[in-house]
DNA sequence: TTGCCATTTCGTCATTTTGCGAAACATAGA
DNA sequence: TCTATGTTTCGCAAAATGACGAAATGGCAA
């Protein structure tokens, strides 16, 4: 139960939602995410944590930066994420354009 | 998004979690529930309020008693519900077991 | 080594959530 | 109507959460 528990905790925070729901565009450095959301660093990087925590997203190196990126390795995590495919609001689309647009290069 | 928000945010709350578990079991009345759970009454009865709210469960009357069950006409939730369908761990063993046994006779 | 840059941790504050008992409410039955 | 009983609402205290800026950390590059 507690692996469903932190699951749910964890998605059940607007941020962290809009967070899971960008990263199924591609995976991106915290700075990024940040940009997106627009809230602080320190305030992204504690939500990121609490989703590493629940294995809902896992990281990997690549230069200076930390990529998140969603852990679909982990079957519960991705029958939660399969739910979730056909969000569509305005600010979802949003979300998602920006994401794609975003670059390190001009924001990091 | 909001809908998933606040079924996120609903299951995210080890009562509420083991709340919805025991009612797969069966419909039950506040004070069955409150048997089993250990909480005051109005514990019981704000999870419940949130529970409904976030569209999870719904209720009947039935002689004196306000009966709470599943709402599984509601596709997100019955989604929701159905990953919850093979959770096995000791703490819930013993709810489904007393849900089966409570009898609002002897309860309420 | 030193400096730089991306990220995390820390300390603090405001807000939200959770739990309780008491009181209020609703309603079936005497 | 009055009573008993099941449930909800209210008011409050304690705990958890979310946000921020500042400081600390980690690692790459000069």
């Amino acid at each position: 139960m507690t692996e469903y528990l932190k699951i749910f905790k964890a998605l059940g925070d607007k941020t962290r939602l809009r967070i899971v729901i960008m990263l199924k565009v591609k995976s991106m450095c915290v700075c990024e995410i940040r940009e997106i959301i627009g809230s602080s660093m320190s305030t992204i990087s504690n939500h990121l944590k609490i989703l590493k925590e629940a294995e809902i997203i896992n990281f990997q190196k690549e230069d200076r930066y930390i990529n998140y990126g969603l852990n679909t390795e982990n079957k519960t995590v991705s029958q939660v994420l399969e739910l979730l495919a056909d969000l569509d609001s305005a600010e979802i689309k949003n979300d998602r354009q920006k994401a794609l647009l975003a670059d390190r290069i001009n924001i990091c």
